[in-house]
DNA sequence: ATAAACAGTTTATTGCATACACAGTATATT
DNA sequence: AATATACTGTGTATGCAATAAACTGTTTAT
């Protein structure tokens, strides 16, 4: 009885998608016994938009795909996008690492990024929903404490490791979007020549000039731009290299910091 | 005569929104004469997209904007696919700075990323529209010379300057998105305590435990998480906290470089 | 003079989210 | 046990979207 008053409190404040997740919402006390549950909408939604695309997720094909009418749907979640919420919430419940204390900062941090590039890349349409504010979920919130964790042993402040969690998070989602629009080209038809320009470097190497593009004409006309040189696609160590400029970037700030504190000594 | 053949030689090769991109499209030879066009289409679109976003965004709004039916479009545009394309490659004509040699690298990085951020801020559908290939079109590509330029005195080769090129604009992109996010959330109603958490940071420190989230409790319990303690929003700062990480660690890169080649001597 | 190529329009197709009213069902209250 | 209530899944309706196809009228090349 308390327990049921606590959590309709709770519930009051928090937008409905949030309160489904954490388990706050109330269950039916009279009618019809259930033939659908909330799991098994979000999992078939996943299945879904994993083969076809968040483009070709409606509800409609939610519910047919379980056998119900659209509308059926609306008895256990509010809207299109509470089920989007409760999709990203069930693709973060992953099997986190153990904390493994002897490894450092820097290879926690690498771990953290595959990880979560990973969920992108298995779920494609992760990054196609927008982000409406900071986490809220719980598993998403257990992402956000996994990224805080490769910070644990690191003289900042919170607000500091906000920022570096913010940072890796954004590398790992832009280089998951990037994948994912790539992936949705190929899908939609298009070929690896044509999204890498390859296709097309003929045709550029008339269109561009050296007086209007003096310093891309160069690199286009070695080939470097459309990656003439290459067998094969090297934007997988592209995303590597742009990560250990980011860690180098962080491992500079704490040396400087250091510095500091070391020099006001 | 000869090249008129030329052009459609090369048109044949690229894609239709590419080609009209560069003024390869035919102009009609025969007919009544066209009322519209498509610059007039591609602003009138655009006019639309940065008021009312990309999801609001159709092609009977735009013709109807015009005095024109929804068909009449398709006479000048082949898709919508098209006209974003067309729109991306407009808000991409700015006006681009002069080239200042004593500008040093990190200096001319900072102001690429920024002026790469504004468009993405004057125009925040920009982030909406999927990469389907690297770039292709004229103004599209005069970013990445620019880009480019800001590598133009350091020792890197191309592939090099690639990568950095593409970390930066990526940097820039996800920048956009999220601020993008942020702003349509508060279009759609949404209030800034919502976004950042605050509204909800009293139910959060019931929900999330010391025990299950290790990590995150301390910093939730400290407000840094929904910035309870910050009388304005300092995700701006966060953005500039990521860039000069960023920019150190592409510094610390090309430093590592430098003494490589100084050992092999 | 005539045919071809084009302009803008009308109509039709197919698909979307979701509001609302409905008939039937399980439970709480009396 | 009777009844009111809260619920179930469904059928219908609304108002949007992209775009294919057929239509009428216009301009130009032949």
């Amino acid at each position: 009885m308390k327990e049921k008053e606590l959590k309709d409190y709770e519930l009051e404040g928090l937008p409905s998608g949030i309160a489904i997740s954490w388990g706050l919402n109330r269950q039916p006390q009279r009618g019809p016994k259930r033939e659908l549950s909330i799991e098994q909408i979000v999992e078939t939604a996943i299945n879904i938009a994993d083969k076809e695309g968040l483009a070709a997720l409606s509800m409609n094909k939610v519910a047919s795909t379980l056998g119900f009418t659209t509308m059926s749907l609306y008895r256990y979640i509010p809207s299109k996008d509470d089920l989007l919420l409760l999709m990203q919430e069930k693709v973060a419940d992953i099997d986190y690492p153990a904390d493994e204390p002897e490894v450092d900062w820097r290879d926690k941090m690498r771990q953290y990024v595959k990880l979560s590039i990973n969920v992108f890349q298995v779920h494609p349409w992760f990054a196609d929903i927008p982000i409406t504010s900071v986490p809220l979920t719980p598993n998403q919130l257990k992402m956000v404490d996994l990224a805080l964790r490769t910070t644990r042993n690191i003289p900042l402040n919170d607000f500091e490791k906000m920022s570096i969690v913010l940072l890796l998070s954004g590398y790992a989602r832009w280089c998951g979007t990037i994948m994912k629009d790539m992936n949705m080209a190929i899908q939609a038809g298009k070929s690896p020549s044509a999204i890498s320009g390859l296709d097309y470097s003929g045709a550029l190497k008339k269109l561009v000039t050296q007086e209007r593009y003096p310093d891309l004409y160069p690199v286009l006309m070695s080939g470097a731009y459309t990656e003439e040189n290459k067998e094969e696609n090297t934007i997988g160590d592209d995303f590597d290299f742009g990560l250990e400029r980011i860690l180098d970037g962080i491992e500079h700030y704490l040396l400087t910091k250091e510095k500091k504190v070391e020099d006001s000594n």
